[in-house]
DNA sequence: ATGCATGAGAA
DNA sequence: TCTCATGCATA
C-alpha cells in the first residue's frame, strides 16, 4: 500500500518552531506503525519492568563534566568533549601495524582468559550454545526474507528536512578518529587489562524474568528520531529561558524526572513496553511508539543526553495523560498486533569478546582493514566486528555521560 | 536490562 | 563509514 509503512516515527521534530517540517508529521505518525507492522500486541508483562532496580546513575555531581550539556549546541565539538571527559585510553598504535598490535591484543585477551578460567576452574561458557571456535552465529532472518523488512527503508525515511542542528557529534567518521594517537605499548598493556571492563552499567540483577512475549514485530527502524528532529524536539516543554537555540537540560533534572517517571509508571501498573506503545496514542505530531528498550534506557539514563532531552517532554506528556485517565478509570485502547519476523541475535563468545575489548582499548576506531583483520582472527564476520565497535563506542559515550551525571 | 543490529543523516 | 537513535532478541 502506499507508503505508509512504518516509519512513523520521527518524533518530535517539529513541534516547536519548525515550520518547515510540519508536513511530515502529519503523515507519519502513529498510524503508520500500527498498520503495517505486523505488530504487536503489547503484552504486558508487568513483571519485568516494574521490578527493576534502580539502576541508573544518580548521584554525582554534574559540574565536572562538560560533556553533559553541550550537546545541542555544538555538535562538532561534542565528541571531543566527550573524549575529554573520559580517561581516554592510550590510544593508537594501530597505525599501520596491525599484526603486532593485534597480536598483542590477542595475547592480552588470551592471558585474560587463561586467568579467568583458572580462577573459575573451567567454568565458563555461559550460553548454552556457543561453540568455542565459532561464536558467531548470526542469521538474520530479516535479511533473508525480503518481504517483511523491506518497508522500512524507503518508507520510513522521513521527509524531514532537518536543519541540521546536532549533527553528530563526532563528525562522522573521520572527525574524531582522525587524530593520530601515539603508541605506548607498555602503557597500553597496563591499561588494557584492567581498564576495559565495560560493565559499568550492568548490574547484578538477573532476577527478574519476564518474558515479554511481546510481539512486536515492527520492522526495524521505524521510529527513529533523527538528530535534527531531536534537537528541535524538546522545544516542547522548554525552559523559559532559552529558546531553541540551545537546548540543554540540566542533567540533574533529567535524572530526577527519569526517577519520578519510573515510579509513577510503576504505580500506574504500566510496563515499559506499554508506555512505548501508548505513546502513539498521544498523537503528538511526529511521535510514534517507542520500544520497551528505549523506555528502559530512558529510566536508567542510559541514553545520550540529547536523546534524554528529546524524550522527556514526550514521556512527560504520556505520564500526565496516563494519570489523568487512571483517575477517570478510563482505559486507552492501545493495540498492536503482531506478526513475526525474527531476527537472530549474534552472540559473541566471551573469549572473542575479550579480544575485541583488548583491540578496542588500543584502537576504538579501527580502519576497515583492521576490522577485517580482527574479524578474520576471531573468526567473526566483518560486519559483526564493525557493528561491535560501533556499539562499543556508543556504549562508552553513554557510560561517560552517566558517569558525568 | 542489555547485546547486537538497522537505517537515516552527515561527513 | 561513522554517529545516533532505536529496535528486536535474549539473558
Amino acid at each position: 500500500m502506499m507508503m505508509m509503512s512504518l516509519s512513523s516515527k520521527q518524533p518530535f521534530s517539529a513541534m516547536a518552531h519548525a515550520s518547515l517540517a510540519e508536513a511530515k508529521y502529519s503523515s507519519l505518525h502513529s498510524v503508520a506503525n500500527n498498520n503495517i507492522s505486523t505488530s504487536s500486541s503489547s503484552s504486558s508483562s508487568a513483571t519485568s519492568n516494574a521490578v527493576s532496580s534502580s539502576s541508573s546513575a544518580s548521584s554525582s555531581s554534574a559540574s565536572s563534566c562538560a560533556s553533559s550539556r553541550h550537546s545541542s549546541i555544538i555538535s562538532t565539538s561534542s565528541e571531543a568533549m566527550r573524549r575529554a571527559c573520559l580517561p581516554t585510553p592510550p590510544s593508537n598504535i594501530f597505525g599501520g601495524l596491525d599484526e603486532s598490535l593485534l597480536a598483542r591484543a590477542e595475547a592480552l585477551a588470551a592471558v585474560d582468559i587463561v586467568t579467568q578460567s583458572k580462577s573459575h576452574l573451567h567454568h565458563h561458557h555461559p550460553p548454552p550454545h556457543h561453540s568455542p571456535f565459532k561464536p558467531d552465529a548470526t542469521y538474520h532472518t530479516m535479511n533473508t526474507l525480503p518481504c517483511t523488512s523491506s518497508s522500512s527503508s524507503s518508507a520510513s525515511s522521513v521527509p524531514i528536512s532537518h536543519p541540521s542542528a546536532l549533527g553528530g557529534g563526532g563528525g562522522g567518521g573521520g572527525g574524531g578518529g582522525g587524530g593520530p594517537h601515539q603508541a605506548l605499548e607498555g602503557d597500553l598493556l597496563d591499561h588494557i587489562t584492567p581498564g576495559l571492563a565495560l560493565g559499568a552499567m550492568a548490574g547484578p540483577d538477573g532476577s527478574v524474568v519476564s518474558t515479554p512475549g511481546h510481539p512486536a514485530a515492527h520492522m526495524a527502524g521505524m521510529n527513529h528520531m533523527h538528530q535534527a528532529a531531536l534537537s528541535m524536539a524538546h522545544a516542547h516543554g522548554l525552559p523559559p529561558h532559552m529558546g531553541m537555540s540551545d537546548v540543554d537540560a540540566d542533567p540533574r533534572d533529567l535524572e530526577a524526572f527519569a526517577e519520578r517517571f519510573k515510579q509513577r509508571r510503576i504505580k500506574l501498573g504500566v510496563t515499559q513496553a506499554d508506555v512505548g506503545s501508548a505513546l502513539a496514542s498521544l498523537k503528538i505530531p511526529g511521535v510514534g511508539s517507542l520500544s520497551q528498550s528505549t523506555i528502559c534506557r530512558f529510566e536508567s539514563l542510559t541514553l545520550s543526553h540529547n536523546n534524554m532531552i528529546a524524550l522527556k517532554p514526550i514521556l512527560q506528556a504520556w505520564l500526565e495523560e496516563a494519570e489523568k485517565s487512571h483517575r477517570e478509570k478510563l482505559s486507552k485502547p492501545e493495540l498492536f498486533n503482531g506478526a513475526e519476523k525474527k531476527r537472530k541475535r549474534t552472540s559473541i563468545a566471551a573469549p572473542e569478546k575479550r579480544s575485541l575489548e583488548a583491540y578496542f582499548a588500543i584502537q576504538p576506531r579501527p580502519s576497515s582493514e583492521k576490522i577485517a583483520a580482527i574479524a578474520e582472527k576471531l573468526d567473526l564476520k566483518k560486519n559483526v566486528v564493525r557493528v561491535w565497535f560501533c556499539n562499543q563506542r556508543q556504549k562508552q559515550k553513554r557510560m561517560k555521560y552517566s558517569a558525568c551525571v
